[in-house]
DNA sequence: CTGAAAGCGCTAACAC
DNA sequence: GTGTTAGCGCTTTCAG
């Protein structure tokens, strides 16, 4: 209405409704504590003026942003976009804002403190396993109330709140997948992993082919990064040697994406010539030529429970207590990225 | 260091600095107003302290967050998460934070409203073009200085700032593409489109089409959703008909994976039975089998283009100026999706 | 060049 | 059930 005058605020509602402002205050956040017919002359008053709450000023007065952040290494991997859109999605729902961090500069944990320090966020859900720990260490909210919750593979006994999957399992079940289609030869493109840390996913591996008695040949162990570079490189290498493994398993979809297509590239088809099983299920998987083979994460349920339990964490009491851990299931998708080896 | 006390405030470090909390705030803000032996000290007392500014504050009495909100349609699509990477990016070296929107039940644009109501976010970065352009008008944020940069592909002569891509086009590049290697029978999945407007994208379908005097069969044109089911669904369409186009543009790449995809499961071969393009460029697309022939968006630049005038616009004068339009090119990017049409 | 003081919009004691 | 008042932490006139 008023295309010229600031935007109203809480004094201009108790004004037209005839109350003082720490009634109309009460009628909104608590309306229960204010009269009926008080309660009506607010909401009328509201709706004139036009009023919304300056959620700045609340939370300058609250010391809470309504905010959490969130940090992943990599936004355009669709396995972190996919739970960002959770994230996102249940934070609303809660009325939190979500912020999305990037790394600056040379150190990683910089920008997150910088947002804490600042007070533009209440809460962290960090799903970046690069970070180095220690340096988490010195964020000011690791210690009390702590709300802060990891959602990683690598760290496994690390003192604090987190969401994962069954990582060392998972990889078992995928290798064995690979045993049991009559593979020995097998290789691996191992995930990134966190500084100084045992990489889960890589002890799964060698703990699958350990039972099954199967060798660990370093030539076959290529470090990946994560996208499809690195299946493209490791393929390369593999094309180089002389005796190659017969079966892969990659430490994500993408890394699979591109050894499959590099070694396409060189006449060499999967699953005839290797069999190769990914990691996550990203949406395209299934719809490859080869369908890819691979371990099913629940990401949308991992957005979702890391997001429910900080927010379980900022609106619970404060205080020491326990780590929180929620380890959820992974599942084997077979499609025809793998079969039994070269005769 | 004091791990008990409360974080500490601009009026420490002036206790500290023995100055008075203007000028330390001063010296935060605009260092040469302060003669260089009292900066000095405020420095120190800063790091002795171990003072950051209190954002809420900040933003409170000056009326700015500090702070953007994009609102994408599908964050879990590689196309958009691209883009927020690089939004996420450039923000954060000017110093802002990025907050992700999302729908909020029904009324779309409700949630986005809620932000900026609320001061919570300076200004709105809308690749979301299935909004309803009316009810944007709503935002407060339209009028005056309108800090809103909408980008999108359908709404070409808006009276608001934009980044988009030459769609128009970049349809009739790829249709053009079709028709250069010898087919005449050809279909399209349209892209999902703002309400009301009339789609760019079909339009440089229809005009590519016209031009080379090829008739648009409407049991050749399909409706997609933007994503792989929207692509299967065009595909079964396509099976069940009597005559079926020779080639095929897809409104997206996701759509058109899902077409080759369900295709392939019913023994039509891509692109001996079918040639298909795609829109877009997705990571992906050429590591696909076969790879996939489709039109590259400049998505990353959409992104820092995007963003760069958003910021523009907040830091710059207030008042009424023409609406500012930046067009970025796309790109035909031939792979082995398409061929001549089968004999 | 620096300090005093006001106030951004809101909520929470504390009165009545 | 409602009003008064103080103050969250910051910046910015206005004096000096």
């Amino acid at each position: 209405m008023n295309e010229f005058k600031k935007t109203p605020t809480i004094q201009d509602v108790a004004r037209v409704a005839q109350v003082s402002s720490a009634t109309v205050s009460r009628a909104l956040t608590s309306p229960e504590r204010v009269s009926e017919a008080t309660r009506e002359r607010i909401t009328e008053a509201v709706l004139a003026t036009g009023y919304t709450v300056n959620q700045m000023a609340r939370s300058l007065r609250l010391r809470a942003a309504k905010t959490i952040l969130i940090a992943i290494p990599n936004i355009g991997n669709p396995f972190y976009s996919t739970i960002l859109d959770a994230v996102v999605q249940d934070a609303a729902e809660r009325g939190y804002g979500v912020l999305v961090a990037n790394r600056l500069g040379g150190d990683p944990t910089r920008g997150l403190k910088d947002y804490f320090y600042s007070n533009r966020a209440d809460g962290l859900l960090l799903f970046d396993a690069s970070l180095d720990l220690e340096a988490l260490q010195d964020l000011p909210l690791v210690r009390g109330n702590r709300p802060l919750v990891l959602s990683c593979d690598d760290i496994p006994d690390a003192p604090l709140d987190m969401v994962m999957t069954d990582n060392r399992e998972a990889v078992e079940t995928a290798v064995q997948h690979l045993i049991g289609l009559g593979h020995t030869k097998i290789g691996t493109v191992r995930s990134r992993t966190t500084p100084n840390v045992p990489s889960e996913r890589h002890a799964g591996f060698e703990l699958a082919m350990q039972r099954a008695g199967l060798p660990i040949r370093q030539e076959w162990v290529w470090q990946g990064d994560h996208a499809i570079a690195g299946g493209i490189a490791a393929a390369e290498s593999w094309l180089a040697l002389d005796e190659r493994p017969t079966a892969l398993f990659c430490g994500n979809d993408e890394t699979a994406i591109g050894f499959i297509s590099r070694l396409r590239r060189a006449g060499v088809e999967c699953p005839r010539d290797v069999s190769v099983i990914g990691f996550d299920d990203i949406a395209v998987a299934e719809h490859l030529s080869p369908a890819l083979t691979t371990m099913r994460q629940p990401r949308h349920q991992m957005g979702k429970v890391a997001t429910a339990l900080l927010l379980d964490i900022l609106e619970g009491p404060a205080g020491e207590r326990p780590p929180i851990r929620h380890v959820l299931k992974s599942e084997l998708v077979i499609r025809t990225s793998t079969s039994a080896p070269p005769a």
